[in-house]
DNA sequence: CTGAAAGCGCTTACAG
DNA sequence: CTGAAAGCGCTTACAG
């Protein structure tokens, strides 16, 4: 064992670091071979490579990752950049099925995924602090400037669910088309006062873009032909996060006021599972006294009770399409892309005929 | 705007990064004023400070954060250190309810959250590859010099669902409590052929710890009254995985094999659900054909029919309480702590007395 | 096959 | 209030 330093009075609990220089001084070699003991053995002789190794364990040496990171600029982790801070996003299973698609392709370029929330409130602080080689941006509603941002940081980023500059990848799906046969069915049932509920950033509406925007465009193309308006009193806009919570919430919000709407149609499944839930635990029963829609497709709507009328779109492959080029991006500086995929009207149990059609309160 | 770098052929699209060096020679102060005017503005004249904030914003400067952390010391990065890769994690609810919790602490402390699954198959080598301040360990089951490999590091770390050295801060459920309620109950309804469901590592039974051990001695304590013993025939041990396909396959294996077992309990909520939904499809009732129960008391445990009988372990909180260890150990090197929280058994819809008791097929 | 030296982009005592 | 200089722990041409 070498030495302690004897500092004056250090607390014995943090035995100082050991570092390249030491390894190399202890093994009576360079820096540089003690580098490529780690990086590059095919440099030395095995001896010598075998004398590092066993002399770097015999310390407790590991080779310094940020350190490392300064030198070869990289940092092996990519970055998920998200809206919303990890307690909101991760109470939506959208994001788990985000996290697995960028996680199978992490796992195969041996990289680390890190998590990027808002940084005191605010994403545009978020993305300077990040040591990250790249970002795959989701659900960017309203481009206040997060772009630039990220153009100034020089790392490469690719966009989900939302506008992207031409020069910039992106990945998003046909939010519209499936808004729109989801209303259309919706419709088709004979449902005529609706409540949407939509994400947070609605307040914003004018500014709003994205796959919000395109949902709500969609919806507005099925309403169109019967004469109906989103967010005119009978096609009611909500405020309502994506979390079990904030549909539980809707519900009650819904429901103290008259005239009440006869389907709900939710931007998420989550969201959709909390009006179920609230509404049967109110003793509404779904879909008789009240149908409830979804968006997304998750796991949850196929095994809630009643099983959810959604939209389904392939979130996983969405993440992993994005991380894929990301990572060509990269290494071999890959092709920018613009990947639109399909989403498709899934219809299941949650949404039925209105027992009075038109008539009063549905109760 | 100063002038390019004429390199020999340098693509366009990568305009060289904007350093410290260059604001402080465009703005005609040192490295130190440029330095201060980001970190501590208050050792610069107001004027000097707006100036090198205008030259910055208008070179689109923003201070490297991996040159940062190299002096610093600090990623202001939270690692998590998961046992399986992000795939098969993520698609456990119980990592959703954990990373909330850790999310929590980690926007508090303005620090970002890294997921660090196994590297290349190895928890040792995706150790020192990662950029972070401190781990948050979770379901460490076999201490296989996992924990070697974090002190060699010098990296403050808090064990989760881990037997914990005593100088290593830990949190822990009573496992071994609700696991024994929970077995208590299913054969205080009569049953007597029980499948258990186990984490993959169950092939290494001798040397399987923590979370894992615990449970199964929480389920010998209620068999031992009965006479029954974990691993025979009666109460047979299926390696599955914690997700809802694994639940899925447990239950094809478990239906196909003689004699049937009239009640299954699952490690997790998600295997549990995984069973139900192979059950019903296979039109095998639940709880009148097949009794299942879980673990944790996730949202989705209340929401699946029939609901889940399960136990209840405050993982949110579990999380929180490690995360806030690990944040005061960086810190002010806060005390070093071992909770050991309480867990509930759950009773709902899913278990309930065997059709023909110790009868033949339960078909 | 091995080593001396420059450099990555910051921060931080220390002087002035 | 401001600056010159050392240093963080590595990697990597470049020489030998």
């Amino acid at each position: 064992m070498s030495k302690v330093k004897s500092d004056t009075s250090q607390p014995p609990r943090m035995p100082r670091k050991v570092t390249i220089t030491q390894i190399a001084k202890e093994a009576g070699v360079s820096k540089t071979a003690v580098s490529f003991a780690f990086n590059d053995p095919t440099q030395l002789a095995a001896a010598t490579v075998s004398h590092i190794h066993e002399v770097a364990e015999r310390l407790g040496y590991t080779p310094d990752p940020i350190a490392r990171s300064m030198t070869t600029r990289r940092t092996n982790a990519l970055g998920l950049l998200l809206p919303q801070d990890l307690a909101t996003a991760m109470s939506n299973p959208f994001y788990s099925a985000f996290i697995r698609g960028v996680g199978v392709v992490c796992g195969r370029a041996g990289m680390t995924l890190m998590l990027v929330p808002p940084l005191w409130g605010s994403i545009l602080k978020a993305i300077p602090h990040a040591t990250v080689d790249g970002f795959v941006v989701v659900g960017l509603e309203v481009d206040r400037g997060e772009v630039q941002q990220l153009r100034r940081r020089h790392v490469p980023f690719v966009m989900v669910d939302g506008e992207a500059p031409e020069d910039v990848s992106s990945v998003n799906v046909d939010d519209r088309g499936g808004a729109c046969a989801l209303m259309a069915h919706v419709l088709s049932c004979g449902h005529r006062r609706i409540a949407v509920l939509c994400l947070e950033t609605w307040k914003h509406r004018e500014r709003c873009t994205g796959a919000l925007a395109s949902r709500l465009a969609g919806y507005g193309d099925a309403l169109a032909p019967y004469g109906l308006v989103l967010g005119s009193p009978m096609v009611r806009l909500v405020e309502t996060p994506s979390t079990r919570e904030g549909g539980r919430a809707a519900f009650q919000r819904l429901w103290a006021e008259e005239p009440r709407p006869t389907a709900v149609v939710a931007m998420s499944d989550i969201a959709a599972v909390g009006v179920i839930e609230a509404a049967l635990s109110a003793g509404v029963r779904v879909p008789e006294d009240l149908s409830v829609a979804g968006f997304d497709d998750l796991p949850d709507a196929s095994y809630v009770r009643p099983a959810l009328t959604t939209v389904r779109q392939p979130v996983e492959e969405k993440a992993r399409l994005a991380a894929e080029a990301l990572v060509a991006a990269l290494s071999n500086g890959g092709q920018v892309v613009h990947h639109v995929l399909p989403t498709e009207l899934v219809i299941r149990d949650s949404v039925a005929r209105p027992r009075h059609e038109m008539a009063g309160g549905a109760v």
